[in-house]
DNA sequence: TTTATTATGGATAAATTTGTCCTAAATAAA
DNA sequence: TTTATTTAGGACAAATTTATCCATAATAAA
């Protein structure tokens, strides 16, 4: 019996696509380099015009800046990417239910009422959501760039 | 700046619905009820017509039986819901993806070859899988029966 | 054997997510 | 000032998820 969804991934994938973006983005900031859209698309393996939207996204966010014409793309400040946590990349996206809201989506579950759930789930929930608010991009552009990290795409 | 999706759970709106059905089943399994689509719908606050199919899903993995006919319904038997952990019912709808697969969706990330987030990833991964591999829906029916746990709707 | 009850299953619709295409606006360089 | 480059943004299409409706099959009781 296989299951109805083959692929219920913890994040969207307009949120994995946002990830890959942010953290390529910041690894060619490192260098000194703007990206254009097309490079993102590229090197995160996502659909152009896709992921075109998700960066402007991210743009109005202020998680990257743009630059339109010649010469222009997206880029991270190096003071930027240092304060920038990974779960804003998320929150952005996909918002904060994944790490704030019930296993069984109820909306009355809390510490006080809560659903069977609750308890074993909140501990699960409170270390995503520590991960996220602890991991900046640096960290893990910097990570790819030792080569700690291998793959993008 | 509002997330593009306000609400993207842990689990899918259908994973919800199986986990609230499993352990009212459950719950009333235990006083010695078989249970009715419409029981299952109303207890658990979901579209009748849309948990029916859920529920036909369940009972096809064996993880609840049903019987047709007047005095017909859903239960799961006492011995079944001892063994039966909560993973086996998100496994049955949403796959293993949530907690197994990489944050960002590469499929070629791994231990030896990972992603910048592999490694903060995995742990809040693996602390998902071992709490939903061994918590039994026998346990979270207990919760509610003793008023450990308070809702389910 | 008839009737009422309940799950099964197919068809289809609505909503959301993912993906594509095309034009406009901004900007840098020639 | 013109041209080439690049993001912005609207309209729309495809795919998936969520939801509804209705007819059928199975079963228990009268």
């Amino acid at each position: 019996m296989p299951p109805i969804k083959e692929e219920r991934n913890m994040f969207s994938k307009s949120c994995e696509y946002a990830l890959k973006a942010v953290i390529y983005i910041a690894t060619q900031s490192l260098e000194g380099r703007r990206v254009k859209i097309a490079d993102v698309a590229d090197s995160s393996n996502t659909p152009q015009a896709f992921i075109a939207k998700i960066l402007r996204t991210l743009t109005k966010s202020g998680i990257v800046s743009s630059l339109k014409g010649p010469y222009g793309g997206f880029e991270i400040d190096l003071q930027k990417m240092k304060e920038l946590k990974i779960g804003e990349v998320v929150f952005a996206i996909d918002g904060d239910a994944v790490y704030t809201s019930c296993s069984m989506g109820l909306k009355e579950c809390n510490d006080a009422d809560p659903c069977p759930m609750h308890h074993k789930f909140v501990k699960v929930r409170t270390e995503l959501k520590s991960m996220l608010e602890t991991t900046t991009v640096y960290d893990l552009a910097q990570k790819l760039k030792s080569g700690k990290a291998t793959i993008l795409r």
